[in-house]
RNA sequence: GGGUGCUUAGCUCAGCGGUAGAGCGCUGCCCUUACAAGGCAGAUGUCACUGGUUCGAACCCAGUAGCGCCCA
């Protein structure tokens, strides 16, 4: 039974033969919660980290976009509370004004066949709390599927009683500064939400129109214009030409007939209007357009609105009651029947405003609504990423910052809508208004604006609001400002201007030091994922199919920071792969004695030394990567050193050691503890769920069982993270040597068709020289040779490197028209990089000019060529004599 | 129209002055008691195109073409 004893001893493990995470998954996320893992503490001496959750709409779902947000964020928070920081994710949700408005409206209508209006006010918001209820808890389950470990005893809503004393405070605030003010402008309208938009609200896209060109007046008075909107004729009250125009220059001051209405309009002189353009004459529709607007306010137009807010023509006349669009194929007709028409472009593309919410095409509109004056709030948020007091990632990511941030125009935050944060403006019998901040009450007789405010308005709070403010309460002065916003880079516009903006305004500090803007989810085509499309993928599809961890790990390992992420179920199945062999990985440890108890081994083998020289190098190659929110690269690195180092390598290279017993078995066994505590701690933060089930079993299993009721036992969540060890050159070096030794022999036993289970005997010589004498038996084994014996005869002569050579007996005639194909082959390469070096230093110039280290590293390289090349002729003489 | 980014192996992407890389896929062999969700070995590229700078360019500069995103 010799051979039986060669083999690891193994032992029993309870972990299954392969990783089963639907188990794991519940029960780890309840015991987290339970023990408290993810609540941080306001009082603690630890230094803060804190990440806000860009909340999402609380009657959406989370899509895979959320999923990778959360995922880095996650990591992110995890990683900081390993290395001792008091650590806070903070969840949350958004009440999402017009979109859960709509969707409510929608489903009452669809029930109930009732309008809001036909509910009333009250009870409609009473079924929009009722409504959030339901989707709020579909939304938190979403969140502990895919393991975000937040702290829930800290959840905000941005509608809670909290978050809307914050709204009112600093909307006074804001108010009595001077910086909120109510005036009639151009906004963008939605009819169909029937309330007014920001301008990041319109979505603006490429659709295929009509340009058509009219006849304003008769004869020589006569004028020509050109417009998509035909229906907003109704409402010009000029015709406006550039004042150096010859062209028109009689007819400035004149006044020509607007079509179907009767009225005569003045033809006015506008340096504004742009002479190229089409006939160089434009109609003015000051109440329909913002560039009119402005028009008409310089020569004092009036500005008629021309319909009403569905979008229905309230002008007198024929077109009176007409939808806008039916009104503009109305008047096209009426226009051609009068010959009026001078030319139709058809299909004519152009940027038509959609509501973001709806598509609805949105209509510039003269409305009185209340805006924010955004001047002084841009400039101190500008000013704090100019001063590096925030850092944005990555840093081109800056350009897009600035190019808003400099130019933002005044914040239209007045939404005709129900749900949300009413505006605190009550205004008196005379006309009178006040502002009402927390508190105060309203004076008698008084009525409040109907309007609410802006969603952005109070997720501009978020990072402050959601601490407590306006309270200073302790967590606020622990958590303020946070360490990091990681967020979507569509996102940059709507939400991370305005927090810098509120932030730096109420808090006089940015509410983070850094931003991490990531990208989109596209598919594997690079579109960008959508129900629409069919191309959807459910994160929450992919948890049960794949775990949790599969999801987390697919994300975060393609999140380069500048680019896009692509996501496809095969990546989720390799994602899984990967977690499945670390939990075989791990378990084979186990089985083999890996032990975390006492210390490392004194004299570890060179083996040892090597794999702990490699996870050296990872700890320090992750650490600097996470630095820069460099995700991808970091857990490459990790998958790297796990795949390839660990499990391919060490744990093969180990088992000769830990089959033979002894002390330094005990050692390697230790080592082996160490690297897989270590391994398991890296990749806590984006895979918690296996690592966690994994790092207790082998580092407390019993512990655990063992532990007090009161006291939560151990666990990975609040391990130390690793710090770097020493690189230890020469192990790597040597081991480098040994992998290509038994590369090399293992590729000519496959080129010849050698089975892999089928030992050959060889003779080694050289190993000396190569001070890898040691490693003889560790290369037999791998390698499969046996020791040569009376009847050796090698059929073969590997020349391995320029000390080794390895002579085997294949015991059989060997394939000489492969192997030579093989060496001719590698001479060819050889000879080629010879030449290359070659010319380089035959030119005086590079000698001349180039640095002395790329002068060394190219003579090394051609001494490398003349050597393989002389080993490689050398072997085809062999091979052929 | 104005910005801005991309184009590298069949696919998805790293590399951003000094020997072209990874993952997946592909080919061959292997169910070797940790793992077939696996192991071993292997093949694969006018680095979009055209010029320029440089001793040297996938990498820097200019232009061209195609694709994408943001803003009007």
């Amino acid at each position: 039974m010799k051979e039986a004893a060669k083999q690891p001893p193994i032992r029993e493990t309870r972990l299954s033969k392969t990783y089963a995470p639907a188990e794991v998954e519940a029960r780890r996320y309840a015991e987290w919660v339970a023990d408290g893992r993810f609540a941080a503490a306001d009082d603690s001496d630890r230094d803060p980290y804190c990440i806000v959750i860009p909340p999402p709409n609380v009657t959406g779902q989370l899509h895979l976009g959320h999923a990778l947000n959360h995922t880095l964020i996650d990591a992110m928070v995890r990683r900081e509370r390993m290395r001792g920081k008091e650590a806070l994710f903070l969840p949350g949700t958004d009440h999402a004004g017009i979109s859960t408005q709509n969707v409510v409206e929608r489903q009452l209508a669809d029930h109930d066949g009732l309008s809001r209006h036909d509910l009333g006010r009250e009870p409609f918001v009473d079924r929009v709390w009722d409504w959030k209820a339901t989707y709020h808890e579909r939304i938190v389950a979403q969140m502990k599927k895919i393991g975000d470990g937040v702290d829930w005893d800290r959840e905000r809503f941005t509608l809670d009683d909290g978050l809307s004393e914050a709204v009112q405070t600093i909307f006074k605030r804001l108010y009595d500064d001077g910086m909120i003010y109510r005036a009639e402008r151009i906004i963008n309208w939605c009819p169909r939400c029937m309330t007014a938009l920001s301008e990041i609200e319109v979505e603006h896209q490429d659709d295929a129109g009509e340009l058509v060109s009219m006849r304003y007046g008769e004869g020589e008075d006569s004028i020509v214009v050109a417009t998509t909107r035909l229906e907003t004729m109704l409402g010009d009250t000029a015709v406006a030409v550039h004042p150096d125009d010859e062209r028109y220059a009689h007819l400035i001051g004149k006044a020509v007939e607007l079509p179907f209405t009767g009225r005569h309009i003045p033809v006015v002189a506008d340096e504004h209007v742009d002479p190229e353009f089409g006939s160089g004459a434009v109609k003015v529709t000051p109440a329909h357009d913002p560039n009119d607007f402005a028009i008409g306010q310089r020569h004092e137009l009036d500005a008629p609105l021309i319909m009403d807010e569905r979008g229905v023509i309230t002008a007198h006349g024929p077109f009176e009651g007409l939808d806008r669009f039916e009104a503009r194929s109305a008047i096209a007709a009426a226009l051609r029947s009068e010959g009026r028409i001078v030319s139709e472009r058809r299909p004519y593309m152009h940027a038509v405003g959609h509501c973001d919410r709806c598509d609805t095409v949105v209509e510039p509109r003269l409305s009185k609504q209340w805006f924010v004056k955004v001047e002084h709030l841009a400039k101190l948020s500008a000013d704090a990423v100019r001063d590096g007091r925030t850092r944005i990632h990555p840093p081109e990511m800056e350009k897009r910052y600035f190019s808003w941030v400099d130019n933002l125009l005044d914040w239209c935050i007045s939404r005709q809508l129900w749900w949300g944060h009413r505006i605190p403006i009550w205004y008196g019998p005379d006309g009178d208004q006040v502002c009402v901040g927390p508190g105060e009450t309203p004076p008698e007789g008084y009525v409040q604006d109907p309007d609410v405010l802006d969603t952005w308005f109070s997720s501009a709070l978020w990072p402050f609001s959601t601490l407590g403010w306006p309270a200073r309460t302790p967590a606020l002065e622990k958590f303020y400002p946070t360490a990091s916003l990681i967020t979507g880079q569509d996102i940059i516009f709507f939400w991370v201007v305005r927090m810098m903006m509120f932030g730096t305004y109420a808090m006089g500090e940015a509410p983070f030091k850094e931003v991490y803007l990531h990208g989109l989810i596209r598919d594997k085509d690079g579109r960008k994922m959508s129900k629409s499309a069919g191309n959807g993928i459910d994160p929450l599809e992919v948890v049960d199919t794949y775990g949790a961890d599969a999801l987390r790990f697919m994300l975060a390992r393609d999140a380069q920071p500048g680019s896009d992420n692509t996501a496809s179920i095969e990546l989720a199945e390799i994602s899984r792969n990967f977690c499945n062999k670390l939990w075989n990985g791990t378990r084979f440890a186990l089985m083999s004695g890996a032990t975390v108890a006492g210390d490392l081994p004194a004299e570890p083998t060179l083996i040892d030394r090597w794999i702990l020289s490699r996870l050296a190098q990872t700890v320090s190659t992750v650490d600097a990567y996470l630095e820069d929110y460099e995700f991808a690269k970091a857990i490459d690195a990790l998958y790297h050193f796990a795949w390839d180092d660990l499990f391919d390598w060490y744990l093969e290279l180990t088992k000769p050691v830990l089959a033979e017993g002894g002390p330094a078995a005990d050692g390697t066994r230790r080592v082996l503890g160490h690297v897989f505590d270590h391994l398991l701690r890296l990749l806590h933060p984006v895979i918690p769920f296996v690592t966690e089930e994994l790092w207790l079993e082998l580092t407390g299993g019993e512990a655990r069982e063992q532990a007090p009721a009161d006291r939560p036992a151990p666990s990975l969540t609040v391990a130390a993270w690793p710090t770097a060890g020493a690189v230890d050159e020469e192990a790597e070096r040597l081991v480098a040597d040994l992998q290509h030794l038994v590369v090399e022999v293992r590729r000519f036993r496959s080129d010849q068709g050698v089975k892999p289970n089928q030992s050959v005997a060889a003779r080694i010589a050289g190993l000396a020289d190569a001070r890898l004498a040691d490693q003889e038996p560790l290369v037999r084994a791998f390698a499969r040779l046996d020791e040569p014996g009376d009847d050796f005869a090698p059929t073969a002569e590997l020349a391995v490197s320029d000390r080794v050579t390895v002579a085997l007996d294949t015991s059989g005639t060997i394939d000489v028209a492969a192997e030579r194909a093989r060496l001719h082959k590698a001479l060819g390469t050889a000879e080629k990089e010879l030449e290359t070096t070659g010319k380089k230093l035959g030119n005086e110039a590079f000698l001349a000019k180039a640095p002395d280290e790329v002068v060394e590293k190219i003579r090394t390289r051609r001494a490398a060529a003349e050597a393989d090349i002389a080993r490689i002729n050398a072997q085809l003489e062999r091979l052929e004599g």
